[in-house]
DNA sequence: CGCTTGATCTGGAGCGGCTCCAGGTGGGTA
DNA sequence: TACCCACCTGGAGCCGCTCCAGATCAAGCG
């Protein structure tokens, strides 16, 4: 498929989707006859797992790792493993940190709607 | 308080916190007789606040609207109400994108898991 | 058949949000 | 007196996009 339909698909940008392959993200993307991009159901996995990571915070740094872990073959899995399972630690992290900025703009709320009370 | 009292206080660091208060982002803060900033308490909540909403993803140029306006007083509190409301509701979708972000490294884990064990 | 439209390409500039650095000031201790 | 440390300012640098100019090419159309 064309760039337009993989970025669809995945929800990151055009320019975002040929950053990242330029940026050492992806796997080569083929290229038809007219030296366009062709995207595989394959690549789109992988671009949606890219974009998830990126999304909750992975730096590009460690994507690239992983990424080239994923070149090597199955002889990496054990540490990309590790990398999936210190990246779900810091999603939990995360979690945390909305769930205590929710609860600070509760209790904001509620003072806006006291004071509008005691006016 | 010293600005390296108030970075410990809001988790902020203390070149962000300077950053901040160029940007629009602090009341003024108060200056020492030697030149130095001090920070009141009420100076480390708005910072928590401030941090909270940087965190969680709410842009500069919104959180620099809302500062314009506390320092509005009581009249802009209905329109600094809605930003909240608001941004509470892009915390929930930050929260689902994290959820799904980890069912699909628990899927990613499991398929590791599968691997291994056929080997 | 030539012409316009629209999607893609490349390389590079621009931007948001920090983060760091050089160079300078002033208070506290030995 | 000398040193150290925290703080100051203005500006450069960095990350992760995002946008832009200028070129190419396929498809649709009068």
């Amino acid at each position: 498929m064309k760039i337009s339909e993989a970025a669809a698909r995945c929800g990151l940008g055009i320019d975002t989707i040929r950053f990242y392959e330029r940026s050492g993200l992806l796997p080569p993307v083929a290229r038809g006859a007219d030296g366009k991009r062709r995207f595989s159901p394959g690549d789109v996995d992988w671009l949606i797992l890219m974009a998830s990571l990126r999304e909750t915070g992975m730096p590009m740094e460690r994507m690239r790792r992983f990424a080239e872990l994923y070149r090597r073959g199955d002889d990496s899995i054990s540490e990309r493993r590790r990398m999936l399972v210190d990246h779900a630690a810091t999603l939990a992290a995360r979690r945390a940190g909305l769930d205590r900025c929710a609860a600070l703009l509760a209790a904001k709320l509620k003072r806006y709607d006291d004071i509008e009370k005691g006016e």
